[in-house]
RNA sequence: GGCGCAUUCGUCUAGCGGUUUAGGACACCGCCCUCUCAAGGCGGAGAUCACGGGUUCGAAUCCCGUAUGCGCUACCA
């Protein structure tokens, strides 16, 4: 069923950011055309020039970039078939639009907005479709000219020809049925002369040799209008696959009040793209064999238009954390550390007085208890400055009367260490634990808490082996004196 | 209002007429491990498959209604 070499695009239109639907709506394209050894189209579609944002294009494409996915041809990297950007084709559709009046299957119209929505009230209050009542489809040829030469302020319509039933075969629905008396007469042409997105969008589709339309699931009402394009300009259809719309947690559509929806917030935030993606491709598709944990190529390899799914996705977020804290494992070092520092000169701290040796512990040490690289910095402070307070809970349940005679015995011990390596520090508090006659958990929280201020973190003798021996030493002793004055 | 689409655990989903006492994942709870917090292992709770009719020997799976939600209804995409 698929053609050879399969032709998708992505038509984001800048208005702003990069949505997460959009996200998953150019992966979707992305997975389909790479599966199927196609292409992939990035094209911007700035028609509207009251909605244009100074930047966004840039913006969208920017965050396409960060979140690895490449386009084939896009403004950036023109094929054989720019310009890629809607703006820069005007000539094309005024071509277009011609061919379209010549053949009676569009047609000016000169009705001015207070016509239209007057007429419109009407047939609201009548419970009626509210669709253009074809009025200046009666003018005649003079006329047109007249109004035309004038300068008269006008749009082109499409001629929808009703008492037809349009079928919309769609991949993941199946084949959707339209009358065509409720079909309006589109406006193709605005006013200030853009094309409209339905003219333009099939347009440039056909002349990109675009093979399957993908995308959100909000275009399927305006569909026929788009079939009726093809059938006019005597086009063959391309395929259409209406992806499901993301989802608020209270079922409405995603939107910014209910949280972060551009792609942007997330990578600030220091979601990984690779998580990102792996999230949004389980949002509305899934292979069917259980697996959720996906690397890009790996996504590519299974997906499948036929598997995606027909009804809403809530945008969960702990399930993105999940896989955030999956993908986090498998980073390179390298690239850990390098996040590292610049957490660290983000938090305050002055990267360059650790080591990538000592990050890497720190690395080590935290990789079971991070989602985010920053929780590397935030999470364990320690690491990186002397704690200046310490746990109240902590500190009531482990730091007893006895504690600070208990810490001079260990103290003794870790003195006497020279160079010492985790298994060294254990043995010395195990020795002082005996010594002393207690539980080794008597020593160990009180000194997690001396060295950390927390409760909670990596393994102790972990701890003391990064901070080091005199480190370890001097909080311990700078511990005793401030907890003891604190109770 | 009209038209269209959808409806399986809280969430993402598996399921495409019998192998289902409806499977997995996230989140939640418990146990184990353990110096803490995690991670990991094991287990638990959680879905009368929106509802009502059909079809069938048999339906979450097919058909029809109803309800609810969402989308579109623009010279926005």
């Amino acid at each position: 069923m698929i053609s050879e070499t399969p032709r998708v695009r992505f038509a984001p239109s800048p208005t702003g950011y990069l949505h997460v639907g959009g996200l998953r709506t150019a992966l979707y394209n992305y997975l389909f055309a790479k599966k199927n050894n196609g292409k992939c189209i990035l094209r911007i579609e700035d028609t509207d020039r009251n909605r244009y944002v100074e930047g966004a294009a840039e913006s969208l494409v920017e965050s396409l970039k960060w979140s690895g996915l490449e386009f084939d041809e896009s403004p950036q990297n023109p094929g054989e078939y720019g310009p890629y950007t809607q703006s820069e084709r005007n000539e094309i559709y005024d071509k277009h639009i011609k061919q379209l009046i010549e053949d009676g299957n569009a047609y000016y119209c000169f009705c001015t907005p207070e016509r239209i929505k007057e007429l419109r009230d009407k047939q609201y209050a009548a419970k009626e479709q509210p669709i253009y009542d074809k009025h200046c489809l009666n003018l005649s040829k003079e006329e047109i000219e007249e109004k035309l030469a004038a300068g008269t302020p006008h749009v082109v319509r499409l001629n929808v020809r009703h008492g037809d039933k349009i079928y919309v075969d769609d991949i993941v629905r199946g084949r959707v049925e339209f009358d065509s008396n409720i079909v309006d007469d589109q406006v193709l042409i605005k006013s200030d002369g853009y094309p409209t997105y339905h003219l333009a969008n099939v347009v440039d589709d056909h002349l990109m040799k675009i093979s399957h339309v993908i995308r959100g699931e909000e275009w399927l009402s305006s569909t026929p209008k788009h079939v009726l394009l093809y059938d006019y300009f005597g086009w063959e259809r391309p395929q259409f696959a209406h992806l499901p719309l993301l989802l608020n947690p209270d079922k409405t559509k995603l939107s910014k009040r209910q949280g972060d929806v551009a792609v942007e917030d997330y990578r600030d935030k220091g979601y990984l793209r690779d998580a990102l993606v792996n999230f949004v491709a389980l949002l509305g598709w899934s292979a069917g064999d259980n697996q959720e944990f996906y690397k890009l190529d790996e996504l590519v390899e299974k997906f499948s238009l036929e598997r995606v799914h027909k009804a809403g996705a809530v945008f969960n977020i702990d399930k993105l954390n999940w896989l955030n804290f999956e993908h986090l494992r498998l980073m390179p070092v390298e690239d850990k550390i390098e996040g590292v520092r610049k957490e660290l000169d983000k938090a305050g701290y002055d990267n360059t007085k650790f080591s990538d040796e000592y990050l890497s512990h720190v690395i080590e040490a935290m990789v079971e208890r991070v989602n985010f690289i920053h929780e590397n910095v935030t999470n364990c402070p320690y690491f990186y400055t002397p704690p200046t307070e310490y746990d109240e809970k902590a500190v009531a349940k482990r730091w007893k009367e006895d504690t600070p005679a208990h810490l001079d015995k260990l103290l003794e011990k870790f003195e006497a260490l020279d160079n010492p390596v985790k298994e060294a520090y254990e043995n010395a508090l195990k020795e002082a634990a005996e010594e002393l006659g207690v539980g080794n958990g008597k020593l160990i929280h009180p000194v997690r808490l001396s060295v950390s201020g927390m409760s909670g973190g990596p393994g102790l003798y972990d701890i003391l082996v990064i901070i080091g021996k005199d480190e370890t030493i001097r909080r311990i002793k700078e511990a005793k004196v401030k907890i003891t004055a604190l109770k």
